[in-house]
DNA sequence: ATTTCCCAAATTTTCGAGATTTTTATCTAA
DNA sequence: TTAGATAAAAATCTCGAAAATTTGGGAAAT
């Protein structure tokens, strides 16, 4: 079981950071040889992962990975924002001088690897360290809210919503804005100003909802 | 695989509906013979259970049914309130009068069951009709939002929410209020009252929350 | 009486082969 | 040439047994 977590977390890790295409085949004799482990191993882990949305399962038709979705990613940045907001506006109340410590912490790593990105004619080998510190980021600014539920709920969304975009974030286009956002969110979060957190929040997901008629419905106030 | 999804059904059905003792052990041999099927088809559907979080699962210790925890309870409440707001006040406007329609009937058939239970003596017999009648209102209430992922979040935190009160809630010792408060979440909610639709799930929700210090977030501008 | 160690029984996990189903390739008829 | 049917190939799914791990009980030592 070790060496299943093993597996389990390492395909996790390529389903989210674009190894395979979208709508590609996973076949369980190719990944079983792999691994080397059982068929019914790959299969077992294939299913954990189906049921966390990153993998597509048919029945009597195997594995794939999910097919890119523009509907699907606009439904999970509108989870994102629903959670983070929540999460962050909890976090704010409950959290201390650690939460704030280990915030800062984070946006300085993100920042420092966005600036040098920024920099950079070809950002390609930074791209998964940017992955991880974007990633951090998120989970720190609603790490010090006290519901498992809900830091649970995310990092399942999370993951969906990072594995739409595991291809697309690779051209890095939209990284100046992104730069002052997370600053934006820092900002606010350390002022403890709820209000202003969740607009930032939203504000910097928000590129992500165009395409878009309806608007969340948690937005309609604060606009 | 068609007798698989069977078997997940009444699993999960089991497991919303006090089938089994929180904590009790859930033996794969067991399951195995009463289902006539092989191990590791049950073990393939308590692994899929335990990621929906309606069993536990401990590396070669087999499978269990979660313990009680009033935590948890709060966190999931905290999780229906925020999903089933959003999902209430997007299906407000996103829905149009077939949504209405629905909502009316299936707060009807809940309303007659539950006057129904609130005359009787002992309303054991009519436990398991009021689970499934109590779900779809909730249910439909949010089922014109068009995200299929709300929905689908919403669906696993409200099983684990059931799961969590499969014993208690068969005392109805909660019941008179709650036919005035689903009576109020269908006026609010047909008379297009988002701000009152979502104050009126929270209350109805709110009686979960007893023994909790800290405040839901999307709470405090409301109260 | 309490703790530690070890063995046997019970349970869980892995595995590979056979059964079933889907997919691909080929052939026939319109 | 296209459409439909048939056969061959490839993949998935189910299963029961072997391997690995935990649990429970009792003997030996403290």
């Amino acid at each position: 079981m070790e060496s299943e977590n093993k597996i389990y977390r390492e395909l996790k890790k390529r389903l989210t950071t674009d190894t395979y295409d979208h709508g590609q085949k996973l076949r369980a004799e190719v990944l079983r040889e792999e691994f080397a482990c059982s068929a019914s191993t790959v299969r077992e882990i294939l299913f954990r992962l189906a049921s966390e949305g990153l993998v597509h399962f048919q029945d009597q038709r195997g594995f794939r990975v999910p097919e890119l979705s523009p509907t699907k990613l606009i439904e999970l940045t509108h989870m994102r924002i629903l959670l983070e907001c929540e999460g962050a506006v909890l976090s704010i109340r409950q959290g201390g001088v650690d939460w704030e410590a280990s915030l800062t912490a984070a946006h300085h790593k993100l920042s420092h690897l966005e600036k040098r990105i920024h920099a950079r004619e070809d950002p390609t080998e930074l791209v998964d360290l940017w992955f991880n510190s974007e990633k951090e980021f998120h989970q720190t600014l609603i790490s010090a809210c006290s519901s498992t539920t809900l830091k649970h709920m995310h990092s399942l969304i999370y993951a969906q919503f990072r594995q739409q975009l595991m291809k697309a974030d690779r051209r890095f286009d939209f990284i100046s804005n992104n730069i002052q956002q997370h600053s934006d969110i820092l900002e606010a979060a350390l002022a403890a100003d709820e209000a202003l957190t969740r607009k930032r929040v939203h504000d910097h997901l928000a590129r992500h909802l165009t395409g878009q008629t309806a608007t969340l419905a948690s937005e309609s106030d604060a606009e």
